[in-house]
DNA sequence: GATATTTATGTTACCGATAACATTAAAGTA
DNA sequence: TACTTTAATGTTATCGGTAACATAAATATC
């Protein structure tokens, strides 16, 4: 390993004279800096940043946090969260929760090890409190990305989940239909219940019935699929709704196959709408009707944020940053 | 920021003793290590990686470098990169280098200045050499994932190119197909040298011709499709080839949005096949026919193989481990 | 020309953890 | 009982940088 005094053995000066070179601090004569430079250069010298670290209290690396990384809307956040990093001069650690509470908690723990000097997380429950509560005891700032968590107060930035489920409602009212059901997230994430919440809203203000067993509780990945529809499978025929709104795409995808392999066809027999649009390559043959939330700006404006956080030009007070959403109607869905 | 002298006040002991504690190391006896754990929990205590890093060069840190982590091909590496990583007690930094060599570049340093233990890469291009030699200067060790390098000798997990494009081929010819025109990567990376190789050597193996104005220079991510496609539109009609092998997915999917452009229909018109297939979510409506790799063991089992050498348990000699592909037929090839 | 100021460089101590060695107390052995 | 061994704990030095202070040489000021 090179370090700092290899090079100053080098270019015959002190390993603080090189220091002084490579963080561009203090001065430094310009004959001793090309020397400097120059050993730099032929020993291919990098910093160790663990040392550095270690005096400086500052690692220009922030994390990512989120809950699936086989999700693309997830995958657009990242990318965008490692645009603006870069841009900025920072690293990024992706870090993949799974929405599972305790790997969530191991990855803050590891964070905190490795001194990230901040967060971008999406909460994978209300329970990260603890988690986030631990991010402050350690004063690393953090932006609460696509969820919010009851109890904690922190910059924020996600869609407009009202917003989003009345177009998305109103869509499919329009077209005639008035048994709607909602297949949800499970309620502890802050988004499942918006979602719940405005879904009953608005059926309320459009006149329509709103009923306990057109409401489902599911998962945002790819669980328990099986007691949900056992559970509309045993609904009365005349019970049936002819509209379902899921509350992510992954819910969306599994509904639609779960229904198919039982010859319920989409959107013959029943529509499916969404939030959230999928891949890219899906525009091959659009299907699905979504509420497209703008994913890559989650992760760009998101790392921005943290970033003013984190170099302390924010305002103390926190911002919250609510990003529109947009239907795109396309085959899933159709008038009764 | 809690450390372990902190600890060490707490409970009444040596800062050492703590540290024996905490790594399970040298002789403690059970009272103090009660009285340290109980110090550790009541301060929420964190080792510091950076200061361990210092004194111990590991940091059990490993980390993937993927090409687009847009690509579902790549997600799921990583989530099987993921898994085993953590399963075995390491921490995953996952970097997007963009097919750029210049980001791969600056993500090689960073690696090495975060003193990471290990790297599993797929290298953007033949250039990556160079990146991988500076690894090899800082005595850490690399895994080829998905792609070789010309000049460098690694352990290596990837798919079988050759074999994949012969039975994509294969699957082809028996359809009928006489022209098939190849849209490939860049040939200055490995798999899409491998296949065109075996592209031209298939095709002469069934006595079919091959002509260069068939033969397509793309890009894995999305660049240049005008220029493939104005060439393509340029060729007389009776030179119109039947199918295309697309080298990826991603490929495949530009391929088949750039002939709808075009009114050409996929695939009474023409068939497209490709290597790799797309998100599970796909199987909605399943279309492309496709040559799978098993991407989450290619991340899986990668780790096993990095993590092996890291800790020295892998022979002195280098590792080569293909993995198979299957042909998945879907619509998107019809017989002629 | 003597003193004050600035510029360029070096020295020392420390960040948090641990390896290597040192010490003390307890247990085992002749 | 005296002496060796082992167990339990402590002390010191170090990893690679840098902040803070120290010093020497060059330049400016009166």
């Amino acid at each position: 390993m090179v370090t700092i005094y290899d090079i100053s053995k080098l270019a015959e000066v002190s390993p603080m004279t090189v220091s002084r070179v490579i963080n561009q601090s203090g001065k430094v004569s310009e004959a001793t800096r090309a020397k400097v430079e120059k050993a730099i250069e032929e020993l291919n010298y990098i910093p160790n940043a663990s040392a550095r670290y270690l005096t400086a209290k500052k690692s220009k690396i922030l994390s990512l946090i989120i809950t699936d990384i086989n999700n693309p809307f997830f995958t657009k956040v990242a990318r965008g969260a490692e645009d603006k990093a870069k841009q900025l001069g920072y690293r990024l650690m992706l870090c993949n929760s799974d929405e599972d509470i305790h790997k969530e908690s191991d990855y803050i723990n590891m964070l905190i090890s490795t001194g990230v000097d901040g967060v971008l997380i999406t909460p994978s429950e209300d329970k990260s409190k603890k988690n986030l509560r631990t991010l402050t005891k350690y004063k690393i700032p953090f932006i609460l990305l696509d969820r919010k968590v009851e109890g904690i107060a922190s910059d924020e930035i996600h869609g407009d989940s009202q917003e989003g489920t009345r177009k998305v409602l109103q869509h499919l009212i329009e077209l005639g239909h008035e048994k709607i059901a909602i297949i949800n997230g499970p309620l502890d994430v802050s988004t499942a219940r918006e979602r719940q919440d405005t879904y009953i809203e608005t059926l309320q203000t459009h006149g329509l019935p709103v009923k306990d067993d057109l409401i489902f509780q599911s998962h945002y990945k790819n669980k328990n699929k099986d007691e949900v529809f056992s559970k509309l499978l045993s609904l009365d025929k005349d019970e049936w709704p002819t509209a379902i709104f899921a509350a992510n795409n992954i819910i969306a995808i599994n509904t639609i196959k779960e229904l198919r392999k039982r010859s319920i066809r989409v959107p013959e027999d029943i529509s499916v709408v969404c939030f959230d649009d999928l891949d890219p390559a899906y525009d091959l043959d659009p299907f699905l009707t979504v509420v497209s939330q703008p994913a890559y700006q989650f992760g760009y404006t998101g790392i921005q944020m943290l970033i003013d956080r984190v170099e302390k030009n924010a305002p103390s007070e926190f911002r919250k940053i609510v990003l529109p959403s947009e239907l795109i109607v396309r085959r899933s869905s159709a008038s009764i």
